[in-house]
DNA sequence: GGTTCTACCCTTACGCCGTAAGTGTAGCCG
DNA sequence: CGGCTACACTTACGGCGTAAGGGTAGAACC
């Protein structure tokens, strides 16, 4: 075990590698909604000064980008051996998951430019399989601009509701209907009093009704993208 | 003009309304991609220390609401007197023109929980087109998740690339193909070469392709929703 | 063994941030 | 005139990312 034969160059002291670190800030930024770890608690949480981490990234950005690249590869490739609808039906599930489970990811994502090893093998299976079931460049290009699309929008905005259980929906949704004047906005008054209140207002269920929608469409139009 | 007799309390000195303070943080937000302006900086641009803001809103917080219902008010509601595809059609491109005309509008809405007036109005219209289309209240809930989460979505990808002009387009693409290893992304480097290097892979079209698959889908799905 | 080198970590400091707490004052009302 | 209130200011605190530079354990070479 002493005998380090690898081939990297076997650190020689307390060996604190890129890679925990970034575990480390995932793991941090997923407890407790603070968000992103500031360069203080992550260097607490290391046993480290918040400056020493800039002997291992030369700025916060990169660790950033280490981060988003993580939660990236922790979602599921679309399977090769699947028909297209239904490989694309287990990668979106998988994103939303990923983007569930780490809900600041989705607010970094915007300001990250430089994708990681785990982004592009993403992207470059999404094409593959849209491909290899029948789509050309064109039709592949607008196929994975109308699902990422979606998938990010419906995430964006499940994360943006002010409950998590769906315990507290209906809570929210009395005293939302308490407060509006209903005079006013009677079909969004109508709509909160039909599916707010009911409970039975699943979001994993209205995910798949527009997904379902999407992949219809991508199939009715991939014959016609040249 | 002196004497004022409108309702409102018609305030006594400097009048610093919260409408001014607001759109100018907005117009602070546009200027050059500083993002959302901190306290000292909208004080400064108004004339005012940044405590004095407090005696105005209660927290930060506040101003952002204000800032997201601003941006809300910017977007078209759908005309009444139109087909309800249509009528859609006007109030995506208006609601994706008043998000990328603010692009710090995007990032902050999945952390405001209180929606202002115009942002109620807004949905209340939307809703209100789609019911009298002939969508029922179920039907008209998952026509609204499916068009917003895509619009949301889409503006978020749009305005997360690293350029801004077309003309930026050509030069980003090429240098990614060149750092980019083929052999391990195969699919991504010719969709790369095909769609990016083309230079006439125009954001606008792509919007309305995956718009029109979604409107389709709506249309086909609408009487079956009950 | 002694020397040197370097990877790793630390200290101090700067200019930002949001905001708690308290102070001052101009102008209206009685 | 006196008092009140709306509006603005001052000072201060803890936290942020990071520039600049200092120290030291341990491997590498003589």
């Amino acid at each position: 075990m002493d005998t380090e034969t690898a081939g990297t160059p076997a650190p020689r002291r307390n060996t604190l590698t890129k890679e925990v670190v970034i575990r480390t800030a995932v793991a941090l930024a997923d407890e407790a909604g603070t968000g992103v770890p500031s360069m203080r608690r992550l260097g607490d949480r290391l046993g480290i000064e918040a400056m020493s981490l800039y002997h291992h990234f030369r700025n916060k950005d990169l660790i950033l980008d280490g981060m988003i690249d993580l939660v990236f590869s922790e979602i599921e490739l679309p399977p090769g051996d699947l028909p297209w609808q239904a490989a694309m039906r287990l990668r979106s599930a998988s994103m939303r998951d990923a983007l569930t489970r780490h809900p600041w990811a989705i607010r970094l994502m915007d300001s990250r430019t430089n994708p990681g090893r785990a982004t592009l093998r993403h992207h470059n299976a999404v094409i593959g399989c849209l491909r290899s079931g029948g789509f050309s460049i064109a039709g592949s290009s607008h196929a994975m601009s109308v699902l990422d699309s979606y998938i990010y929008g419906f995430t964006l905005q499940e994360l943006s509701l002010p409950f998590t259980s769906s315990a507290g929906l209906e809570d929210v949704a009395g005293s939302i209907m308490e407060q509006l004047p209903h005079e006013e906005f009677p079909h969004l008054s109508e709509m909160l009093a039909d599916r707010g209140l009911k409970g039975d207002y699943a979001y994993k269920e209205e995910f798949d009704v527009g997904l379902g929608l999407i992949l219809d469409g991508l199939e009715r139009g991939r014959e016609g993208w040249r």
